[in-house]
DNA sequence: TTGACACTAGACCGACCGGTCTGTAGATTT
DNA sequence: AAATCTACAGACCGGTCGGTCTAGTGTCAA
């Protein structure tokens, strides 16, 4: 079969756009060279997305963030520690970022900073992402013991290191900011919990 | 005298392109929209800019830059415990976020999060920027008796938590997430240099 | 007074933007 | 086998993009 189930086009259109959204955003990317990238003509696009190049950002927020909680899960399950467990996040972060040259970061940040107010169901999936993201660290914290005003200010520092650690290391073409932060970072949290 | 020396139109574009970087970046604005709102038709533009859209984009960064580190020399020079600066100067910041209803960021972080490759101008000024916003920290905390590695991580990491923090409250349409961050991140180098 | 110059002003341009529209191929249903 | 539906395909459109060009205006130096 060729059409009926979609074989897999409408998770290229999502894979390319989360890889433009990493490069350089959303009004970065033409609908034109995005669609390229996809192999697929413009036809394709608005008829698995009718929302056009919105909707399919949003589709591929809500993709990205449900593999970054779900490999936040298996990096919490596998490893206890919390703050190590922090440690792997932003490692796997980093190497995806210099390995590509410094250019592919992470696709909520750019998007959130080019919103504006008009951008309503954007917004609403980024705020979803961060909130999410924060309490699944929160969460962990807790678990480990942490009181969960502090469990929540943590990880909003977490989350706040990691989107800062990486728009440095961007402009900085190398990965001695974000190393140098986390670092500091963690080794801060150690210090604290060994006290 | 009209014409001669220039106005201050130069330096109405340069703010009207800071102020669209802080609140939808660099592909964000139009020109024509940019120069409605700096009040100035095309040729004026081109007069100041033959470089355009980009030349004046980076006199905004280069600008930016002067005044966050005037700002921050004068809040070293006034509150002597770096630690304590860095409070003032993130709470500046976060003011001026929520006082536009979580609009108007940081000029800096949106266009390089934006920039792709080619956009070598643009880079080179973001990485000056970075680099000697957290240079400028980092002497500060040296000056206040911290090791030149430490500090270097530590400003690495303030810088962080200030963008990532106003990136989090910008979408969290709350200063919830910066101020949880800070606060963590400020009392947990308190608790360090009381030990 | 006149020529040079700095600045303002906006009409205009081709390229490209996101989005729509028409059409076709194959599978499914009846 | 006729009708229908889903998915693919791309020509096409108005609008806007960044950028260029020509013209007008006020201030100088000589």
């Amino acid at each position: 079969m060729t059409h009926p189930p979609s074989p897999g086009t409408r998770e290229r259109l999502i894979a390319a756009m989360t890889d433009a959204l990493r490069r350089c955003g959303l009004h970065g990317i033409g609908l034109t060279e995005l669609l390229a990238q996809a192999g697929a003509p413009k036809g394709v696009l608005y008829h698995h997305f009718p929302g056009g190049k919105t909707e399919l950002a949003v589709a591929a927020i809500d993709d990205v963030v449900a593999r970054m909680l779900c490999g936040l899960d298996k990096l919490l399950a596998s490893e206890p520690n919390p703050i190590e467990a922090t440690r792997r996040w932003i490692a796997g972060a980093t190497v995806r970022l210099s390995a590509t040259g410094f250019e592919s970061g992470c696709p909520l940040a750019t998007v959130a900073l080019e919103t504006t107010p008009d951008d309503g169901v954007l917004r609403a999936a980024l705020a979803r992402a961060f909130a999410s993201l924060r309490e699944r660290i929160a969460q962990a914290l807790e678990q480990h013991g942490e009181p969960r005003a502090q469990a929540q200010g943590i990880a909003a520092l977490i989350v706040a290191a990691y989107e800062g650690g990486l728009l440095q290391a961007r402009v900085a073409q190398s990965d001695e900011p974000i190393s140098q932060a986390t670092e500091t970072l963690l080794s801060l949290l150690a210090a604290r919990a060994a006290s």
